[in-house]
DNA sequence: ACTGGCACTCGTTCCCAGGGAGTGCCAGTG
DNA sequence: CACTGGCACTCCCTGGGAACGAGTGCCAGT
């Protein structure tokens, strides 16, 4: 059975009247904040319909009612409407965002800003390993047998590693060796660099053939293979708002996935296009985080995704705005990544 | 007035005895649980004075007592005895640390290290850049007229800016000016580079000294003076162990306070030595961390420190427990930054 | 100097009654 | 037929006692 339009109303009227005071909402103190033209009586009997299809229930007899995450999730897909940001969000977003020096900065403002506007748990992924292309290989000596290996890549991220080497090694082999890879991997995807770094071993020659193969064992399995994924995260505080009702239990499952890096990654694994995603209570599939909501997106420099971004908290959340926030910060984001 | 032996006895015994149950702990159950050899109504009248002088207290009448923060700092001085790491906590460390590819690794492993072993929130501060000295200045062109400064120290620290040029530049110049930076810093302590880049400034030729200029700007601000201390953080869970009742009030300005990298900052400033430090609730100079108490030490290759490294809990803490572990992670992760 | 005994305090728990918010249902109305 | 007003009912929440018990301070006795 289709809901027609005054049960959407009334829904949407629930949903955002326990957003906003956290209490059970009943039909009299509906119809007057509402206006809806109605009595208590007919929206009484709204509820009820309401009630048996899931979208919101009752905490007790004789209490007001809740959402429920399919009321939620209804809410979020037809009822709500776009919140535009205020001229202030928009002018604390650029203020935030310029001036950002490297691009540690830039993750750490960004996930910050987020947690601030949205008042709730941000999280930015530092952008992906796997997106990237390698702009700069630099090799420096720290011993004649050990090779630190800083790779840049175009997201700006820097990653380093400690390559042993065979044997001792001279100043000009380390510069030919410092050619060679950036000739054949300079400006790859580090996605395309497996098949190149064996090139790489083949055709040096046989002075260098030892170094290169302890160079290209450290290059394909911690820079490629293990490539290790980082996450920003800011506004845990914000957890605690409001007693620790909004959680049913207690956060200590929620703090703890969130220290989990593998967890959070999860939140982004699928990020595709620039699409914004939200995921309402149960249809988390992590287990500890399903009595919250996150609000998640891909950034990237222009159309293309690089990483992704986004907050966490209650169901009972402002999901209008939150969105918006979402949808706003990583298109600046974006934006500044393509300036670099 | 001074206390007797018996006395002592019966404060160590109160903090044992509130740490393990969390308590108030009553004169009856003292006796019983500690076979001291004396009656309850002994203690009693040793309590009283213990009170009077300020190293217990009652949350109210007719109940236990409980220990001040001056209780407890006569404890962690004088009547704690140093207790053993476990082989097993000693396997534990040792067997989390190595396999660290960089140090970014090693203090994200640590950090979760000491949250583990402690239980407690703990704290890392990467190598702090004024205690580290250049290793490798690489300079990577991004267009004709930006480059990227990248720094590499002693202590494995990386850190990156842009600098904007006045002109376009040749690769030679590249060169040239990586090669003028490299002789005249690498090697140097950060904290003594300031005459030094001026030197670089004064002694370019004329065809590079616009180009050096910028450099020496980016250098001299971003590097030196605005040098980014860097901080990781892990087991905020914990906080929540045992209900909120560990800290008076909520957990808010606690976790607020552990968000602001400044804060925790102030945990390592006066870090000298590698001497172990603990603040007892209001002996913190912060104000939202008077109701925790912080374990805190220097830590860095042999005996020289290039960082702080501590874990921060209720001021109910296990004192010796903490400060063993704590003291035993910083020795192990000062070797294993030795091996580098 | 220590102990046993005793009166006292005060937080905690349990119970119970009253108030209030909100509901479901039903008969009535345009 | 959809809506409304009225009404009985449910159930949470609050507050006031009363009973309980842990723990204390004090005092007289050894």
């Amino acid at each position: 059975m289709s809901l027609d339009d005054r049960k959407l109303d009334v829904l949407r009227a629930i949903v955002e009247d326990y957003v906003a005071t956290r209490e059970p909402v009943g039909s009299k103190a509906l119809v007057e904040r509402h206006h809806l033209a109605v009595s208590p009586a007919t929206v009484r009997n709204d509820m009820a319909v309401l009630e048996d299809e899931g979208y919101i229930r009752q905490p007790h007899t004789s209490a007001g009612r809740v959402p429920t995450d399919r009321g939620y999730r209804l809410f979020v897909d037809k009822l709500s409407r776009v919140k535009p940001l205020s001229p202030a969000e928009r002018r604390a977003i650029e203020r935030f965002l310029i001036g950002a020096v490297d691009l540690d900065d830039v993750v750490h403002r960004t996930v910050r800003l987020l947690a601030q506007l949205t008042r709730q748990v941000a999280v930015v992924q530092y952008p992906s390993l796997a997106r990237s292309a390698v702009r700069h290989l630099e090799l420096v000596p720290i011993s004649t047998t050990r090779l630190l290996v800083v790779m840049i890549t175009d997201t700006g991220r820097v990653e380093q590693r400690i390559a042993e080497l065979p044997g001792p090694i001279s100043g000009d082999d380390v510069t030919q060796l410092r050619q060679m890879v950036n000739e054949k991997l300079g400006g790859r995807r580090l996605t395309d660099t497996p098949p190149m770094v064996q090139a790489l071993v083949d055709e040096a020659g046989h002075g260098l053939r030892a170094a290169m193969t302890s160079l290209a064992t450290v290059l394909l399995e911690t820079l490629v293979e293990r490539a290790e994924e980082r996450i920003a995260l800011a506004g845990t505080a914000n957890l605690t708002r409001g007693g620790i009702l909004d959680f049913q239990g207690s956060l200590r499952p929620i703090l703890e996935a969130l220290e989990e890096e593998v967890i959070l990654l999860k939140l982004f694994s699928e990020v595709e296009g620039s699409t914004l995603r939200v995921r309402i209570g149960d249809e988390n599939e992590i287990e500890d985080l399903r009595s919250t909501s996150v609000v998640s997106t891909g950034y990237g420099p222009g159309a293309t995704v690089v990483g992704g971004l986004g907050v966490l908290g209650p169901t009972r959340m402002d999901y209008p705005g939150t969105i918006a926030t979402v949808r706003a910060v990583a298109r600046y984001v974006g934006d500044l990544l393509a300036q670099n």
